[in-house]
DNA sequence: CGACTTTGACCGGCGC
DNA sequence: GCGCCGGTCAAAGTCG
């Protein structure tokens, strides 16, 4: 999948008018409403809700979470740009990818990145890429395997500049396989929540093209509330990615009221994350960065 | 001792 | 049809 990742869906969205709509560096606040429109459609799709007149659901959701999210966001975000981002989800649309093999040079980052992503979602129906043996991941015994397409979850990705792989997130995961990635010199490491009935997932890889950029990949929406912010209450974006992820639980805080940046077609949210910074647990420093709409950002 | 990580093997989808 | 590769499983090892 990684081939396939970095390139057809990277094409796919890099052609995609949507990342192109992003315009110059200048326009982030233009794409990001841009985007944020994509993923009203996209996310409503998934029942997400998140479409602008709905901020105020998402502030019922902070208000359910408030105890441990809202501070935890409002702690990291504070200060920073918020922000951001994406999602995606797999189901869906998504096309084919666009064999247009995506000259996306600028935004070699996203490509790699989308390409997870939406190949995935459109696999939907055929269920392509996962060759994970169709197991759907709420079962894990082989039983299910044949005859049972597996169902793909939503998911989004994101990349993040940081220097460790792991962001805090305010839940717990479990790693369940490593595997290396074609053409890159980094592993790709498998996570999955450890609470037994949330079948959330998450990949995290480093970017081959730079390895300061970590490409996390979250899949499927939490069943449950997040167990807190571990750690000294540190806090890294990717909690709010995870909030995302799961609206029905936690969602985020914005502490600008920022929206949500992009979409995808595909539902699927690649973002990307420039000078996001997350600092070891240790420390309290964990920063977003600006976001900025893959194929802005010149490498 | 339980929870988690590591790691090799296996499975299935996809491209050629 | 074959081989490649992503994703997952599961046994063994590690850690607190």
């Amino acid at each position: 999948m990684e081939d396939k990742e970095g390139v057809d869906p990277a094409s796919e969205f890099t052609s995609d008018s949507s990342w192109a709509l992003a315009g110059g560096p200048d326009s982030v606040s233009d794409s990001v409403n841009y985007f944020f429109d994509r993923e009203s459609n996209i996310l409503s799709e998934f029942n997400w809700n998140l479409q602008p007149d709905h901020a105020e659901q998402i502030d019922r959701f902070d208000e359910l979470e408030r105890a441990d999210t809202r501070p935890y966001l409002a702690g990291s975000f504070s200060g920073s740009h918020s922000c951001v981002a994406a999602a995606a989800a797999a189901c869906g649309s998504g096309s084919g990818s666009g064999t247009a093999s995506s000259p996306a040079g600028g935004s070699a980052d996203v490509s790699t990145l989308i390409p997870s992503v939406s190949s995935s979602s459109g696999e939907d129906p055929s269920e392509k890429h996962t060759g994970s043996g169709g197991k759907p991941p709420e079962i894990p015994s082989k039983a299910r395997k044949k005859g049972q397409k597996r169902i793909r979850q939503p998911r989004f990705a994101f990349m993040t500049k940081s220097e460790v792989e792991h962001l805090e997130d305010g839940y717990r995961w479990r790693k369940y396989g490593q595997k290396a990635v074609k053409n890159s010199p980094f592993p790709r490491s498998y996570y999955r929540c450890t609470n037994s009935k949330c079948t959330v997932k998450k990949r995290v890889e480093r970017s081959s093209e730079d390895p300061t950029i970590v490409i996390t990949t979250y899949e499927g929406q939490h069943c449950h509330h997040s167990v807190g912010f571990p750690r000294g209450g540190l806090i890294s974006h990717e909690a709010a990615f995870a909030g995302r992820f799961t609206p029905s639980v936690s969602q985020f805080y914005y502490p600008h009221g920022e929206i949500p940046a992009s979409i995808i077609r595909s539902q699927q949210v690649p973002i990307e994350i420039v000078e996001s910074r997350t600092l070891p647990q240790t420390t309290n420093e964990g920063l977003l960065g600006d976001i900025v709409p893959p194929g802005i950002r010149n490498r």
